[in-house]
DNA sequence: GAGATAGTTAAGTAACTGCTTGACAGTTTG
DNA sequence: CAAACTGTCAAGCAGTTACTTAACTATCTC
């Protein structure tokens, strides 16, 4: 469980990652499509598809020679009710509670 | 901008770090107070506190000989946000509308 | 079946991570 | 002041990550 968001959150960190995973929201696309913007190599490419296949975050199926990948948005979903869980425990705690008024008060000032 | 979520979701991808992170939602607490349930030296928790720092996601004080860490949610919902918004991305695609749609059919078949 | 296309494997390298132990510094407390 | 407490610095080490280039395989297209 736990082993599974520290793969999702490592897969996340990394900018050319995060371009991938921005270009699948929209649709499968292929190897050769998600390295097109990314200013490397494509067995690098390769490597970072492999993390993100690792954690979960993404699926590929090979066609002939073209192997078309696409998003798999459940590892994502566990990653945000991660955080948002955490970020309402803090917005329940005393702390939270303190910081939102006064984040309340700032936000009428304006 | 970018940068900064490299950095927050790294700090995240270790199960050491997100067990802080779970102790600071509740309310400040002291590095000992941190080390306590982490199996490992006081040093290696210091570095672990400051990727948090260095990442935002914590502050620190130091009064007397007592560092005092809180949570810093700002970050953390900065994080949230890029996640949800592809996950709604994804389901506003093609692709993300017939997962859904599948999804509810076998739903309902519970 | 020759050549272009799409991807894969391997080998190697440079930098970064996550820890350790040991020594030390500043702050209370008796 | 001496001892205990809380944290910090430094050196060093093992393992991982993020690439590179070069060579190769498999699949289409003409």
């Amino acid at each position: 469980m736990n082993h599974s968001l520290d793969k999702t959150f490592a897969a996340l960190a990394d900018p050319a990652r995060r371009t991938m995973v921005e270009r699948l929201v929209i649709g499968p696309a292929t190897v050769s499509e998600l390295a097109l913007p990314l200013p490397m190599s494509l067995p690098a490419v390769m490597l970072h598809l492999k993390v993100l296949e690792d954690a979960g975050l993404v699926t590929s199926r090979k066609e002939g020679r073209v192997r078309t990948c696409r998003i798999e948005p459940e590892k994502l979903s566990l990653a945000e009710r991660w955080v948002s869980a955490r970020r309402i425990m803090w917005e329940n705690s005393l702390d939270g509670l303190k910081a939102y008024l006064d984040g309340a008060k700032t936000e009428k000032k304006k």
